[in-house]
DNA sequence: AATCTCACCGAAAACGTTTTCGGAACGCGA
DNA sequence: TCGCGTTCCGAAAACGTTTTCGGTGAGATT
């Protein structure tokens, strides 16, 4: 892959490379005439400035590295889509790894994004994630970090999640509602403070509310293991009257062992999800969930980001709030 | 963003520039004892070489360039997520940027691949997408394109793809045996070429084994539009005895439609579709689709750009063989 | 004693930019 | 003639690497 460089173009129009340079940047020391010629051929010739030799120059990479779990989720798809898009507007490119849940496939991420200098970092923790010195590293390189979704516990950091705390309050409330007894509550990994957060926020909600509500909970880590679970649940007697899916993986795990059991959604066994919101609505009835948006929630952690690039002062943690979808489940 | 350099750490061992950089790549020439010194200093300064210096120098950014559609689809994602994958155990990263079907995005991506000096570039080409010659530019500055899924139909490019042709004519002859006489053919954009294909295959397939059957065949582009059409052909009389539904998006709007009618599948209408594998299995009864998998075509892909990278010969169309699964909604 | 061979290391150029500094050429007023 | 302010442009350094080419000194060989 090679390019036209400043040099070629001096060379052909017989200037400097600085003339050239500035001709191209709307330099004011630099005459119209000498401007357009530069202009006409830097077009003619398909320059680009190589951006190696810019940032190794300018030290401006305007690379934002993006760490996540998995690409293929339905809720950070659309996070990072919604990244994606608002960084190509403000003229960054991002770059995308996924630790697979790995913490050793985290740090080697982390040494490459440093490698790339990026200049600031959205990142999902992966379930092992303990220590948060590699993190805390980068902040003290002043490359701020945006943690989103699964965010760490520890303070000094910046954070944008969804009220995970009010989600699953509404959920819980949403099932007092209804006044079920016995309720089957999934969520996902506990060593997660996303997973512990939602978890005590829905059960402190039933000891305020409806104490004497009857609460199994399990943490499913896979599909199979939720419907595995589920499926037990639902055999017992007396089986729960509803169940409560912390994800989309969750529910469809869930509903696989609701079709097998040949069970009516409502009648039979209620659910109620948290979801980022097409997976809900695909079942027969729609699915009650409680909405979290992975688009809204990039769009935030775009923000956010840009106030610290900025050097703005920016709220520590951000939230997004949820609602309560009705489908017909509940 | 600031690293240690070089500089700094020969300036701290009292050696030349060149000699740290040749003991950290164990070049022969220098002594065992230099090399742990230099070693040991590089660790615990965390010295990481400056990649835009490398490259810059070396001309090897060791960057792939992955152009798709969009992020946030069930297809992509776990393509995207395979080839993150293979690429990072190979030493590549990956730079993915997202076309949302515009042609002039897409252009405005190819140029932030070539400043970024990507040296292999994947691409999902948008809908909008004709004129191939940002393409083949790409390859005669020696930088490898490998299409997939939505390939061009041009020639000398490197393809991988679904077997589309087959997938179709296996989807039809399971249509077939099945005796349906009234087919809703949905399928995607018919500007595409993967469409064509399809489609053409779909039809060659009934006119050879049962000419009599009535198709009928449409192209929604989302789900909404999908929902539409057979929610319209549901209503009529006779209604059609079987749908089918091209990708997954298409499949979620004609199940919402199914839902809203109160339809039993199968037995009031049946459903057939091509698929990544997770949504079919989300609704009861099962939906039979014929499989087309995300993740083996990353590899796959991957696989391709590897051999054009160290100048192997590599198949200018490969092609990933599909599978009907049976679910019984046929 | 002179030469040769090795093992080890350093100087310097190059990659393509950006930017600081300075300087030529010109017109104009004194 | 001299000085002065503009306008336009070029030389060169710097960013951090890699690599070519050469050089030094110690031991071995003649």
């Amino acid at each position: 892959m090679q390019q036209s460089t400043l040099k070629k173009l001096s060379e052909v129009l017989g200037i400097s490379i600085s003339t050239v340079s500035r001709a191209l940047k709307d330099h004011p020391d630099i005459s119209d005439s000498t401007k357009s010629r530069v202009k006409e051929l830097a077009a003619a010739l398909e320059y680009e400035p190589n951006n190696y030799a810019v940032q190794l120059r300018t030290r401006q990479s305007n690379l934002l590295g993006l760490l996540v779990p998995s690409i293929d989720n339905f809720f950070y798809d659309s996070f990072i889509a919604a990244v994606e898009e608002d960084a190509r507007i403000h003229g960054y490119s991002v770059m995308i790894m996924q630790s697979r849940d790995k913490v050793l496939t985290e740090t080697a991420n982390l040494q490459l994004f440093r490698k790339n200098m990026i200049m600031g970092l959205f990142a999902a923790i992966s379930i092992e994630t303990e220590d948060m010195a590699p993190f805390r590293k980068l902040e003290d390189m002043k490359v701020p970090v945006v943690f989103f979704d699964r965010v760490t516990e520890a303070e000094g950091f910046h954070k944008v999640c969804l009220a995970d705390e009010e989600a699953a309050r509404i959920a819980a409330e949403a099932i007092i509602d209804k006044k079920k007894k016995r309720v089957l509550a999934l969520f996902g990994h506990p060593h997660l403070s996303i997973t512990k957060i939602r978890c005590e926020s829905f059960q402190r909600t039933f000891e305020k509310h409806a104490p004497k509500t009857k609460i199994t909970v399990a943490y499913p880590e896979n599909i199979q293991e939720s419907k595995r679970v589920a499926l037990e649940a639902l055999r017992s007697k007396p089986r729960p009257d509803v169940i409560f899916c912390m994800g989309d993986m969750i529910l469809i795990g869930v509903m696989y062992a609701v079709h097998k059991l040949k069970l009516k959604v409502p009648d039979d066994i209620a659910i109620i999800g948290i979801s980022n919101g097409l997976i809900p609505t695909m079942y027969d009835p729609k699915i009650t969930y409680v909405e979290t948006s992975g688009h809204k929630l990039g769009k935030l952690a775009f923000a956010q980001m840009l106030s610290c690039l900025r050097n703005e002062p920016a709220a520590e943690k951000v939230m997004v709030e949820s609602m309560l979808i009705e489908g017909g489940s509940l």
